[in-house]
DNA sequence: TGTACATCAGTGAACGCGCGTTCACTGATGTAC
DNA sequence: TGTACATCAGTGAACGCGCGTTCACTGATGTAC
C-alpha cells in the first residue's frame, strides 16, 4: 500500500526540497518581491511549468518558506533557550538569537518581520510556526514567576481588560502586568533588530552587538527578570 | 532673470506635485515595488515617457516620495510636539503622532520605516529628513534635564566608549547613559508600531491605543522623564 | 514473472501582460534684439 | 511692438525584457492481476 518509500515518492520529496533550497538562495540575494518561479526553475535546469507539479502557484511557494522560516528562527531560538540556565540569562540568549539569526538571513527576516509582501497575505498554516519565539518568551517568564524575582509595574485601569484577555489567551498563569509587559518587550525586541537590519543605525550605533545586548537586558528587567536567580 | 515665475515654470511645478501625488496614492493602494511608472503617467493622461523630463528615473521619484514621507511625518511629530507642554508629555505626544501618521500612511510608513526596497537604495539627500524626529526626541530629552527628574540607568564598561561617541555625535549636553537609552527607545518604538502595523498584534493585542499609549509611557521612563514635571 | 493499465514528472510552446527607458519628432512658450 | 531664434513639455513608436500560468504531449515509474 505505502507508496511513500517507493523511488518516485523520495524523488519527490528531493526535487520539493530543491525548490525551496533554491528559492531561498534567490530571496537571499534578491529579496521576497524578486522571487520568481521562472528564474528557479531556470536555475534548477528545469522548465518554469514543472514547478506546478510541486507548488500550485507563486503564493504557495512563498508561503513554505515563510513557514520554513518561521521555524528555522524558532529552532534557532530554542536551541539557545536551552544552552542557557536561569530565566534572565534565558531571556537574554534568546534575544541574542533572534538578532543572530536576523542578520544571518536578512531577507528571510524581512519576509516574516518586514513589510507585507505585495498583493500576498498570509494563510492560517503560518500561525503555529509564527507564534515558536513568543511562546518562549513565556515559558521563560513563567519559569521565573515560579522563583523569587518578578516586580512588575502597574497597569493603568482602561488597559486591565485587555491586559487580562491577553493573560487569558496567552498565561493564565502570569499576572497581567507581566503578560502586558511582555508583549510590549516582544515588539520592542524587533524593533532593536529591524533598526540594525534595515540600516538605521547606520552612523548612529557602531557597537552594534554590545548596544543590542543592554537593550535587551533592558527588556528583560521590564518583564521582571534579575541576572542571576534560577 | 527670473523665469521662475513664467507660466512654463509655475506649471513645471504643478505637474511635478500631480506625478508625485498621484504616485502616492499608487503607492498607497499597492505598495512601493508595485510602482510603477507607466501607470503614473497612465492615470494622469500621459505618455510614460513624458515622466522623464519630469523625472530622470524611477529611483529618483522614488527618492522624492521618500523625502516626502519623512518631511510629514516629521511635521505631524513636530505639531503634536508643540501642542504639548512638559517633557513626558510631549514624549508621550510625539510617540502617538509617529504611531498615528503610521496608521494613516502603512505604504509610506513601510516605505522609510519597512524591508528596504529590492535594488534601491536611499540616497545621501533622505537623510536631513530621515532625521527629524530624532532630533525632536533628543531636543525633548535635553529640555527635562535641564529640570529635574531624569534617573538615567547605568551602562555596562564595554558600552561605554560607543555611548560616549554617540553622545558626542547626537546630544553632548546629555549624559551617555541617557543617549544610549534614547537610541533604545527610538527603535523600540518603531517595533511598537511596526508590530502593529504589519498584523503582528492580530489576534494577541486588541485595545491597541491604550496599549501604545501604555508602552510609550514606560519608554518614556526609561530615558528618565516623569509625568508632570515642567 | 509477465502483461495491461494508471499515474504523474517533466516538456515545449504559447497567451497575455506590464515594465523602464530611449529617441526622433512637433508645437507651444519664452527670450533677445 | 514685432520678429527670429532657443528652449523644452509632451508625443508615439519602439526595444528588450521578464513574469505567472495553461495546455496538450511524452515517456518513465508504479500497481493490479
Amino acid at each position: 500500500m505505502s507508496t511513500a518509500h517507493g523511488a518516485r515518492a523520495r524523488a519527490r520529496i528531493e526535487v520539493t526540497a530543491a525548490i525551496k533550497d533554491e528559492a531561498r538562495r534567490q530571496l537571499a540575494a534578491e529579496g521576497a518581491a524578486r522571487l520568481s518561479l521562472r528564474a528557479v526553475a531556470r536555475e534548477l535546469g528545469m522548465v518554469s511549468s514543472a514547478l506546478y507539479r510541486y507548488f500550485p502557484s507563486r503564493d504557495d511557494l512563498l508561503t513554505a518558506l515563510i513557514i520554513d522560516a518561521y521555524d528555522s528562527l524558532g529552532e534557532s531560538a530554542e536551541a539557545a533557550d536551552e544552552a542557557a540556565a536561569g530565566p534572565f540569562e534565558r531571556w537574554i540568549a534568546v534575544c541574542r538569537a533572534v538578532r543572530r539569526w536576523a542578520l544571518d538571513h536578512p531577507h528571510e527576516y524581512a519576509l516574516i518581520y518586514g513589510s507585507p509582501v505585495p498583493g500576498y497575505t498570509a494563510p492560517e498554516v503560518t500561525v503555529p510556526a509564527a507564534a515558536r519565539v513568543g511562546l518562549l518568551f513565556i515559558a521563560i517568564t513563567r519559569d521565573a514567576h515560579h522563583g523569587p524575582g518578578l516586580a512588575p509595574t502597574s497597569l493603568p485601569a482602561d488597559l486591565r481588560p485587555d491586559a487580562e484577555r491577553m493573560t487569558a489567551d496567552l498565561a493564565p498563569d502570569l499576572p497581567p502586568e507581566v503578560v502586558t509587559a511582555l508583549v510590549a518587550a516582544w515588539a520592542q525586541l524587533y524593533g532593536l533588530v529591524g533598526f540594525e537590519l534595515f540600516g538605521q543605525f547606520n552612523r548612529v550605533v557602531e557597537n552594534r552587538e554590545t548596544f543590542f545586548r543592554h537593550a535587551a537586558e533592558q527588556l528583560a528587567r521590564g518583564v521582571g527578570l534579575v541576572p542571576g536567580s534560577v
